[in-house]
DNA sequence: CAGTCAGCTACACACTCGTGTAGTCCTTCC
DNA sequence: GGAAGGACTACACGAGTGTGTAGCTGACTG
């Protein structure tokens, strides 16, 4: 399926070899030498086929886009699977577009910020439609924090990877994440008390600071009681 | 609460600027000239007080864990307010080690590295201790997964508040993005039915290539049925 | 008062970066 | 056959980086 580096056009092999050490270097690490050597050409022949780095990483956008809307679409008009899941299984390289545009949101890149956006608004118009089965209270920041961890998964990938023994991004490893997050998706992490505990604590802490300007907590409680300590040191 | 700047040593100021810098814009992207033009100091004296930039950053690091580890310990003194969304709003300096942290993650700092695989285990014993409404499957994938998404979060902080259209460091967007999370883990995204299908998908693609090194999804469809799509493209 | 030493600065060096330019090779078309 | 043009390389340049070194200042000490 994958298709062999070197039936690809040095053009295209340049942009692939960019789009993954982006991915994995950020893009103020990667440099367009290590580019053309893990392209296989000189450093003259990015500039000659890309013009500069930032058009470069345009070109990487454009291409992750590309790649993951013709894939969504091919995947809709083929059938009933048009979950990402399936994508993703499917076509090897979706995780990889999926990777290069999580770490461009940390490096600043404009075009993925837009996507974020786009995916925010997505989930939210998503979760406001009804199909979840609990309506959220705030859509927009549900959305938002839905979207920013799952995005997170991907941009550790190196870690979560070591810390659970395998590569996620491998068949084996990748099946074991998805359970796990499907697992923290299905179940409630809070029991009721813990909960309403929970909010009581924010309803104090808006009443007791309602205009002040201190920062308050990311990371919200995990363990709802006294030694209960989340996983957030 | 927050000490004056003009008060504390060059050292110190060093420390605290490159802190910043390093949570705002990466360790790579973060030159000595800046951490000392922030600092009001010369270049010069960067390096003599830390040696080297690779040093400066292994002072951040411990000042990042013993500031997270003193506040944590003078919580669990002062009171039964042990808990992490507390804390992070009574001592608004956690935020921002936090955030160090997490972009420490991105960067590959080993430190950052060792503190997040100490929060995995710390997390699947919390898993595995029974305090859950159910217990996980996999306590160490769900352990994994749990605190990269926080962690996620945190790294995407500029998104995430843009997304949102308030800094989630300040008081209001943070209970804002606070009581959106403890939604998120309050209750479930997908009812029995979607679960029992997306695991049935799980299930089929774990016996079709039972032994392939085909990628297949980090991000779980959660949306279930035929147009549900995820937040993922 | 002289000595000392940490705090601090100014400056230079080697290196790497992105970028610019000239030139070679090879295919294509008249 | 030869001109033309794109693919591709080699090399040089300026800017910015981390690092090294010499020197200045002021407080403390005998």
């Amino acid at each position: 399926m994958e298709r062999a580096n070197e039936d690809l056009t040095a053009k295209a092999r340049i942009r692939d070899a960019a789009l993954r050490l982006f991915a994995e270097q950020g893009f103020e690490a990667t440099t367009i030498r290590g580019v053309a050597a893990a392209a296989g050409v000189s450093s003259g022949l990015v500039r000659h086929h890309f013009g500069s780095k930032e058009a470069l990483r345009d070109a990487c956008d454009a291409h992750a886009l590309d790649h993951a809307m013709a894939v969504k679409e091919e995947a809709i008009l083929a059938g009933g699977l048009a979950d990402s899941t399936f994508m993703a299984a499917v076509y090897p390289s979706m995780l990889l577009m999926q990777r290069y545009l999580a770490r461009s949101l940390v490096d600043g890149s404009p075009s993925a910020a837009a996507l974020f956006d786009r995916m925010v608004d997505v989930t939210e118009q998503w979760a406001q439609a009804g199909r979840l089965p609990t309506r959220p209270a705030d859509p927009r920041a549900f959305a938002a924090a839905l979207v920013a961890m799952q995005t997170g998964l991907l941009m550790l990938h190196d870690q979560v990877s070591r810390a659970l023994g395998a590569d996620i991004l491998d068949a084996s490893g990748n099946l074991r994440l998805g359970r796990a997050v499907l697992d923290i998706y299905t179940h409630p992490l809070l029991t009721e008390d813990q909960a309403a505990q929970a909010r009581a604590a924010y309803d104090q802490l808006q009443a007791r600071q309602p205009l002040s300007s201190a920062s308050s907590a990311a990371a919200p409680h995990v363990g709802g009681g006294r030694d209960g300590e989340g996983p957030r040191t």
